[in-house]
DNA sequence: TTATGTGAACGCATTCACAGCC
DNA sequence: GGCTGTGAATGCGTTCACATAA
C-alpha cells in the first residue's frame, strides 16, 4: 500500500476495538521474540499460534491499519515491528505518575516492565505523612497535594491510581483537574470521567472472582 | 420465581459471557457498600448509575440466574448479595498459591483483598535459592521444585503466576500437572492450556500500550 | 404508577471464504 | 502454490421496548 493511501486510510480510521489494540501489543511482543532469534519473515498463521487466536484475525486486525504484508510470503519481522511500535505510540516517551504509595504502588515503582517499553515513572505520592519522603529506587514520596502544581511545572502523560476503592474516585478527578487525561486505575471501582479521559482499569478483585465463578460451576 | 424453575434454570445454565460475570462482581461491590448504609432495596437503574452501565444490563446479567426483584420495588440488597456472593462462588474458601516471589507477588501476597473476599494464600513460592527461605507475612518462600508434593498433600484451588515471561508457560504446565485447574497469569503471555484449565490474565504492558495508543491517535 | 423480566432488534467483533498478488 | 487482504456471513453481547407484576 502507498503512503498516501495509508494516510488516507489515517484520516478515516475508524474506532478500533478495544481488542484489536489489546492484540496488536502481543504480537508485538512475539514479533520481537522472533527478531532476536534472527528471523526474517513470519506469516499471519505464526503470529496466530502465539498469540491464542486465528490467522484470520490477525490480518484483520493489521488491516486496519495498513497492508504491511507480502503475499505468498507473510510479513517482515523488523518491520512489522517498527509499524506496530508506531502505531502502539511506543516510538515515544510518556511520562507516568504514580499516586498510592502502598504495596502496589511500591511494586510498580520498581517494575522494569515500564521504562522498558517508554514509559517513565517520573513521580510518586501518597496523602500518608508515614509515607511522604520514604524512597522507591531513584523516587521519592511526594504529597499527593502537590501533584496539581508539580504537573502544571512537568506534565505527565499518565497517572497510575493505586491508592484505596473509597479514595480512588476523588483521586481521579485530581487526576484530571490537574491535566492528566490517561489514567490506569488499579482500585476496585468504576470511575466516573468525561469522554475525553482513557481508562483502563485493571481490577483484581474482579479477575479472581471470575476464577471463583468458573470453579463453582463448573458442570 | 420458584425453587424448583430455579434448578431448571441452573440445568439449562448457558455459557454465560465473561463480561456478565465482571458486573456482577461490580454489582457486589456496590450492593456491599449499600448494604453498610443500611439500605433496603436498590433498583437497577442505581446499579447501573455505579457500575458504568444501564438498567436493562444490569436487569439481563441478573435474569441469567433467576429473578430476584419486585416489580415497582427494586432488589432487596442483602438478599440480593446473598446470592451473587452464591453464583460468584464467595460463599466458601478458595485456596490460593502465589508462584514467584518477585515485586508483585509480594505486593500480592501482602494484599489484604484477598482474605477479605475468601481467597486464603496457603503458600508462595520461587525457584531463586537467595528467595527461598524469606518470609511474606506469615509465609515462607517455597522452592518451586516442591510444589507438585505439597499440593498432592494440600491441593490448591487457584495459582497466581507472577514469574517473568520466558518462564510462565513452564510454571503454567508444573501447576497444570499438580492437579490446579485455574490460573490468574501476571506474566505478559497468552498461556496455553488445555480448555479445562482456566486462565485469568492481568497483562499490565498490554493496559499500559492501550493508553499509549490512546494518547498517541486522539485526533 | 413504578420498576422488573425478557423476547426481539440492533450493532459490532469474529470468522469465513475467496480474489489478488508474490 | 502459498499467504495476504477484505467483503460477506456469522455469532454474540447489548439495547430496546413492552408485557407483567407489585
Amino acid at each position: 500500500m502507498p503512503l498516501i493511501c495509508e494516510e488516507i486510510h489515517k484520516v478515516f480510521l475508524k474506532r478500533i476495538a478495544d481488542s484489536t489494540v489489546r492484540r496488536l501489543s502481543l504480537y508485538l511482543r512475539y514479533l520481537e521474540e522472533f527478531e532476536t532469534r534472527g528471523l526474517a519473515t513470519i506469516s499471519s498463521d505464526e503470529l496466530a499460534a502465539r498469540g491464542g487466536t486465528t490467522s484470520a484475525q490477525v490480518r484483520k486486525d493489521l488491516s486496519f491499519f495498513g497492508s504491511f504484508g507480502k503475499r505468498g510470503l507473510g510479513y517482515d519481522v523488523p518491520q512489522l515491528g517498527r509499524r506496530l511500535r508506531e502505531i502502539l505510540g511506543l516510538d515515544r516517551e510518556w511520562r507516568v505518575i504514580i499516586v498510592g504509595a502502598g504495596n502496589i504502588g511500591g511494586a510498580l515503582a520498581f517494575y522494569r516492565g515500564f521504562r522498558q517499553r517508554g514509559f517513565s515513572i517520573v513521580a510518586i505520592y501518597d496523602t500518608d505523612t508515614s509515607k511522604i519522603g520514604k524512597r522507591f529506587e531513584s523516587l521519592t514520596v511526594r504529597d499527593t497535594a502537590k501533584l496539581t502544581d508539580d504537573n502544571a511545572a512537568e506534565p505527565a502523560d499518565i497517572a497510575v491510581i493505586t491508592v484505596p476503592a473509597e479514595a480512588a474516585q476523588s483521586v481521579a478527578n485530581l487526576i484530571i483537574t490537574s491535566g492528566i487525561t490517561a489514567i490506569m486505575n488499579f482500585a476496585p471501582v468504576q470511575l466516573q470521567v468525561p469522554d475525553e479521559i482513557t481508562v483502563k482499569t485493571v481490577n483484581m478483585a474482579m479477575e479472581l472472582e471470575g476464577l471463583s465463578f468458573a470453579l463453582a460451576n463448573r458442570e
